[in-house]
DNA sequence: CATTGACCTCAACTTAAGTTGAGATTTTAG
DNA sequence: CTAAAATCTCAACTTAAGTTGAGGTCAATG
């Protein structure tokens, strides 16, 4: 909101950083809790931001439309340059690593949807045998006595 | 455990539950307390289960393996017979909408990794103006005073 | 100089899906 | 019958990513 205020745009009040983020105030405080921003403090105590947390803020966001933890997001941010603002090479680096995140997820998710496409045209003879429903070893292990449930009657 | 003992295999403690889905007790009890199972007491108040709550575990158990939240299992479990063995067609209607919920997820993750692609070739002449980075409205709106910070030196 | 708005810290609360532990009781096996 | 194994309830703890509130201070404006 201090936009208007003619002092230099490169030390943000964690208001500023708040308003030109759409981050709420409590957040910004929480990620330096957590390390992945930082700030100088002024006299009185208040958090002064250099300009260039504006773009790990951004990246912060993008992480986080992609269900990335912040853990991970505390990982890439170690080779991040302190002291400037993180430029086109970074950005790059860090957007391959998680789009290889997203890849796996999406692998994963197909390899999920496979399995219920297979449950729906239901080529298991009963729900006994359907390996989703009794994933790998849930048959023929486990000892003796009957080790499975008597079918529910064909339906 | 007590896979052994004669007594007729329809009621089942708490343990041999446990025992033949991999549930841990205490997760047991937990979906007991969500209303995702039931069962009947004992004079001495242990709880007794009937067969069909190991179909129950096992979905519960295939919307885990699924990243499907328990509040959705219940959603489902409603038009579940409370009294028998869910049966295929049961199976497959759950499946059926399981189905749809990971297609939706797979083609949000399919759109976040097309964007990521963009990043990475980085159509972008500068960070400033990236859409992954800057989604939709921040650039442009947001009153007066220097919108976009100084780009930093193209690197 | 006083007021108001922005800011500070710290603790507690939130959701999800359970786990862990204490202390008491029940059931089963010998 | 007794001892061991299983079970019971209830409360507190866990992780993640913050939010909310209380009580107090700082900074900018009139």
């Amino acid at each position: 909101m201090s936009d208007k205020k003619p002092s230099p745009t490169d030390i943000l009040s964690v208001g500023d950083v708040a308003a030109r983020t759409g981050v709420a105030v409590s957040a910004l405080h929480f990620y330096e809790r957590q390390g992945l921003i930082a700030s100088v403090r002024t006299a009185g105590g208040q958090r002064r931001y250099a300009r260039h947390v504006l773009r790990r803020v951004s990246v912060i966001q993008v992480a986080k439309r992609m269900g990335i933890p912040l853990a991970e997001v505390a990982e890439v941010f170690e080779d991040l340059p302190a002291d400037r603002m993180p430029g086109k090479t970074d950005w790059r680096r860090i957007s391959e690593r998680w789009r290889g995140k997203l890849e796996a997820r999406r692998k994963e998710i197909e390899r999920m949807e496979s399995e219920l496409v297979e449950c729906i045209g239901c080529g298991c003879v009963s729900l006994r045998s359907c390996r989703v429903l009794n994933p790998d070893d849930a048959l023929g292990s486990s000892g003796s006595g009957p080790r499975l449930l008597p079918e529910f009657p064909s339906e």
